[in-house]
DNA sequence: CGTGCACTTGACAGCTGTCAATGCCGGTGG
DNA sequence: CCACCGGCATTGACAGCTGTCAAGTGCACG
């Protein structure tokens, strides 16, 4: 179940057969789990390490020199953590658990070996990591260019949207494993200036944001303040080699 | 000379030979010349198209429903344009020529055809994808949690830095295709306050930015400014196979 | 029952946006 | 050659969003 949560993402540009399944699941080292608040590793941190998000929540963050945070993204189970790291000799940011987490490093040498092995396999990893460019793309936009409840709709739809795609049950009330000051750092602005705004969304019936649980109470609303057009996956990606079938050589690989 | 310059970026993190070089050169498609001010694609246009930047610079725009404008991006010579929209059914973005441009198209099925037949450049090409993601990471953080002084020593550095790879000889003082209403919409601000900021930097002695052309007085004072750690690309990727040879064979190509 | 963390509130300062007008300059047409 | 024009840069006054500082509330936990 959580193997079928780690490859969902894959999934959703191509199908995956059994042995494109056996590559992926061979990735997966040993567990480990992360308390809510602990860092699983420090901007800066070298060599850069590669991880697959199993359980919880977590966030990249990225730290001034003046002390003050800013949270680039937040990861979900079936996530990859790590990797924009990967071509830099250190690690560029900082990998914090917003909830208990549970999460297995990658060994980088198995990791190329998927881009050794597998067209098929690097092609959907390469489109995962486009989709991601397009996500921080648009939260800089709205960072850049709209207020405060502006940011914080589309951090909600955002988070709504990711959230639906690996369980599609839920609704308009979900949990959301971030504290005020978590999204204060997520948008931009201070604890103090989240809170007065949740406020005011709250009134205005279109967010109540409490005790961790989200209750969306006016979805067009919210689509309006987030200003930012819909995002939708592309259907046919048949110019990549997403369906060549290169045998896999188990005992070629290292 | 051109080609060269695209695929500097590449070369970056291995070295390329002749096999490679001619697959890369195949992507090349007839030059198209774009005047400054006018846009490649617009968000929205489907299905996304890719392009080479040969010459002149450009940018990655996004605008809101109430005609706000971020600009994402800054494109150079060597820049892929339009990757990250390959991953959804409509381009995410516009592109936008900040100067007289040069760019190339390239068809997807040629493009493809690099991750069917070559893992070395296909790990390259992702690798050049996680850069892209660090360097819209450390703009976000910039514009999330910074004053527009400081934002603007962000972006100058941002700047130098990918000026100087292509050309070492640049020194402090150099041309940027950019107005101050451009530098408005890159930083997240209003064209107003940016002159503001820009009259103050000079002021102060650290950065003297006039007529489109550059001076950095003192580049101590914009890294501190900035507020961000320095960025070395990993000089170690061996874990990718970026040392394997598997001979093309042209005649099997589409 | 004390402690710590998250959340809440109020007053005030400061950065930034808005609006409006002006100056500058190169390109265009008469 | 000169008037006109549009894009870009500049300036001033003022409003508004957001940050800062400080204090207080409520709840979970040991």
């Amino acid at each position: 179940m959580h193997d079928a949560g780690a490859i969902a993402r894959l999934r959703a540009f191509a199908t995956l057969d059994e042995s494109d399944f056996q590559q992926l699941v061979a990735l997966a080292g040993p567990s480990r789990i992360i308390d809510r608040g602990e860092y699983l590793r420090h901007e800066g941190d070298s060599p850069p390490g590669l991880y697959l998000l199993i359980k919880g929540w977590m966030a990249s963050t990225l730290t001034f020199n003046d002390g003050a945070r800013q949270m680039l993204k937040v990861n979900l189970p079936g996530d990859m953590l790590g990797a924009p790291s990967l071509a830099f000799s250190a690690a560029t940011d900082s990998l914090l658990a917003l909830s208990e987490a549970e999460v297995k490093p990658v060994p980088l040498r198995m990791f190329g070996d998927i881009f050794r092995h597998s067209a098929k396999l690097a092609s959907l990893i390469f489109l995962v990591s486009l989709e991601e460019r397009v996500m921080i793309m648009d939260r800089l936009a709205s960072i850049g260019r709209t207020h405060t409840a502006e940011r914080v709709a589309a951090l909600m739809l955002h988070l709504h949207d990711r959230l639906i795609r690996t369980d599609p049950t839920i609704g308009t009330e979900f949990d959301v494993h971030l504290t005020q000051h978590d999204v204060a750092d997520l948008v931009g602005v201070t604890t103090v200036h989240v809170n007065r705004t949740l406020q005011k969304l709250r009134t205005q019936r279109v967010l109540d944001w409490r005790y961790g649980r989200v209750k969306i109470m006016n979805r067009e609303a919210l689509v309006e303040l987030a200003g930012l057009p819909p995002r939708h996956l592309s259907d046919d990606v048949s110019w990549l080699p997403i369906n060549d079938h290169r045998p896999t050589h188990p005992g070629s690989w290292r």
